[in-house]
DNA sequence: AGATTACCGATTGTCGACAATCTGTAATCT
DNA sequence: AGATTACAGATTGTCGACAATCGGTAATCT
């Protein structure tokens, strides 16, 4: 099931090897399949994929733009271990930027946007009651994304999209807190529901009330 | 002058030849010595550097994270074309991130980093006095930079950096406004005088209304 | 003439080989 | 024995060559 990862790669082409690849070992580190610390050997990489190392390289070199892996000189790439101290710091951004980001939302938001919102809300309701961990905090990034997007600043959110992407790594590094379900979903219900009224402040405070209360959670794990 | 830059590189040796590489073109193109459109072909400059392809290749691709070129599949990278709208979106995220630093700097600035910042702020005055711009520009960008660091959040003041780098870009683009020196430096010193007070009030209301004064003027000339 | 197709030059994409560099271990010296 | 040095293995860094792909131009067709 993992050796023909080979054809996968082949078949779909185009997109580009680089890409392709990138996009294959952003998913194995962002699923824990490689954690912190974790060596990613380019030869090795090359015979598993059957490419040359040129590509795989290429694709480290992204990875460690995007913060997932450390590269030291002559040594190779890691997978980067983040600190508490540089997971507060990107907290703190990410939050500043959703936050900013709210303050516009209302302005713009499209009735079309907030039926697309409800939607992803019940979906990640749906895996909240499958207990589909994985789903969940997929959908659950992908839902703050699009909420971020309604400030109408595609570098903003591309900047939030990656900053999310580190702290995804941070939280796979070790014990996961499990969520809480009830208060995260009551809080998305009224995220969705201030923005229906088109209530700016309502949505604003409702929002970092619960960044915050989420920052707080994962934080407060590892000690 | 220009084309012993094989012996510069040769020589100074070890930051990795991908990393002088890739400062070189960083240089020439935020100096304007690469305009907007330009290619960046990496034959050409491999024989220019006298290196292979591979180190220009990456050093290329850096600079596509960075912002400063667009790569155009099996077609090349370009140095980047800056809309309009894409500088006011990075205006508005690095004038975010610049006012939230300013929230944290009274609370944690020395009286060492005062006098650097002062030191900085007379370095500008001189350089708007002989009339040099390139410098006076360059170390004005500094200086700002300096300031958010302030705020104690490396991840905030590294985006930060990017984000400028992409202003730069944008600046060079075409026709330049020359910058008003007289209210420029008056900003300057009554925002390090408000830092000076340890007055965070002051501080971030000098430095928000600066921010937005040089936002303005920058971004009113294109039309 | 206008549109379509086939080709050509230029450039990037990928490859395999070799050089440079680092880490850890074993041999040597005191 | 402890410290130092020399070596070996593994990995990245760099290179030159070839393949794939793109844009534009010239030849062809209607």
């Amino acid at each position: 099931m993992e050796n023909d990862a080979v054809n996968e790669l082949a078949l779909k082409r185009n997109p580009s090897l680089v890409s392709l690849i990138y996009e294959k070992l952003e998913n194995m580190i962002l699923s824990g399949q490689l954690r912190s610390g974790d060596p990613v050997n380019e030869r090795a990489l090359s015979m598993q994929f059957e490419v040359s190392r040129a590509p795989i390289r290429e694709a480290c070199r992204r990875l460690e733009q995007a913060g997932l892996v450390s590269i030291i000189d002559n040594r190779g790439a890691f997978v980067r271990e983040v600190s508490k101290t540089t997971a507060t710091e990107v907290y703190d951004v990410a939050r500043l930027l959703s936050s900013e980001a709210a303050r516009h939302a209302v302005a713009n938001v499209t009735d079309e946007e907030v039926r697309k919102l409800t939607a992803m809300v019940e979906h990640i309701e749906r895996d909240a009651n499958r207990d589909d961990l994985s789903s969940y905090y997929a959908h659950n990034d992908l839902f703050h994304l699009e909420l971020v997007k309604l400030g109408r600043n595609d570098k903003l959110a591309e900047l939030y999209r990656s900053l999310n992407n580190e702290l995804t790594l941070y939280r796979q590094r070790g014990l996961r807190s499990f969520p809480d379900f009830e208060r995260s979903l009551a809080a998305h219900r009224s995220i969705i529901e201030a923005l229906a009224r088109r209530d700016s402040a309502a949505y604003q405070q409702a929002l970092d009330a619960h960044s915050t209360k989420m920052t707080e959670r994962l934080l407060n794990l590892g000690v």
